[in-house]
DNA sequence: ACCTGAACACCGTTCAAGT
DNA sequence: ACCTGAACACCGTTCAAGT
């Protein structure tokens, strides 16, 4: 709810939209509510996007930026598994500082919009590598799946923990997962998957 | 539209939604649209079912079901990793069989629904080999993610070249995909995986 | 037990009209 | 150019009431 709203720009709105979604959760993220929070009415969104996909998408370019994360940028002159290694804990390391996110930007790719960033850096890791195109290309996509999946998995359980305990008759509280448990399974799936390109290349 | 709706059970309807999503797709399995085609109100659907979502796990349950597709079952007596790549090739092709069963199945396993076999059957294949309890887990999981992540992305395309080229203004009319591309990108994934699996067992 | 009828509380999107 | 107001065509879900 903004309270002198001089004028929106397309950014306004994605930034917005960001927001809301950190807040209320992707389920919550309508085009009446995103209205609500920019004091303005549903319609004038339309001006700006031509649907919610294309919203969407705008939102999904901002949680996965061109540029890897500050502090998380793979160092020149190591090689190309390091790299795409460092890649990967970038992009989860992105993902998990939004909510939703991996759903969103999931349902982004499965659409085909957006610029999909995250699949550009992973090829430019594999770059480095004995890969031709083709193979970089399937490398890089195949990780983008694992990560995108792992991800989805461990915010799921999040989103499920904060529905509280609702052990309504014999069903089981909790899977009880120790401390660090979704790190160590994304770290191996990754380094798996590494180990495999390496043989194959 | 049933002509004669005796009587109603779950199983009529998981069946006939699996229907609807082959005949038009997730976005139009509407819950109106399903009671229309059983001839019956919509709220009588709750009858059966708690919501929507554990009806779609019901239908994702019977796109993957337990036990092996019929000619797809890996031979008694191969070693782990052979058996772990035709489970990923049945998996691949149960899904296939169905339009946007890959986001249906995501969809469930995001919730946290279902039966989730496809899990089970990566696991009794990696039984075989070198693997603890939780390196199997992982390694299932992993397999499992980029099962899905790629047939989303094989299907996604399916539906693209469905609304038809629709070039307007700039745009390219199709990523012009030779013939058999997507089996060997899955082909490639599933074997690298299975391979990076094998230097860490 | 199984289903109808009718409502509740929403959605995304369009479009003439305002400024 | 940018936004309002009002509508259109839907959703999932609930619940009293019927049989």
């Amino acid at each position: 709810m903004r309270v002198h709203p001089r004028k929106l720009t397309p950014d306004d709105v994605a930034r917005t939209a960001l927001r809301v979604l950190d807040e209320l959760g992707l389920p919550d993220l309508t085009m009446r509510r995103l209205a609500t929070e920019l004091g303005v009415q549903p319609s004038a969104l339309y001006w700006h996007f031509p649907d919610k996909q294309t919203l969407l998408a705008a939102v999904a370019d901002r949680i996965l930026p061109l540029a890897p994360a500050e502090g998380n940028e793979p160092a020149a002159g190591e090689d190309w598994a390091a790299r795409l290694h460092a890649e990967a804990d970038a992009l989860r390391a992105a993902l998990l500082a939004h909510r939703d996110s991996a759903e969103v930007v999931s349902s982004t790719i499965a659409l085909g919009l957006g610029a999909n960033p995250a699949l550009a850096r992973l090829r430019r890791a594999l770059a480095d590598g004995p890969f031709d195109e083709v193979t970089a290309g399937r490398a890089a996509s195949t990780m983008l799946h694992l990560v995108l999946g792992q991800v989805s998995l461990e915010q799921q359980r999040v989103q499920y923990e904060r529905l509280g305990v609702r052990a309504a008759q014999g069903e089981q509280p909790a899977p009880a997962r120790p401390e660090g448990s979704d790190a160590e399974d994304f770290r191996f799936g990754v380094a798996a998957l590494i180990a495999g390109l390496r043989t194959g290349g």
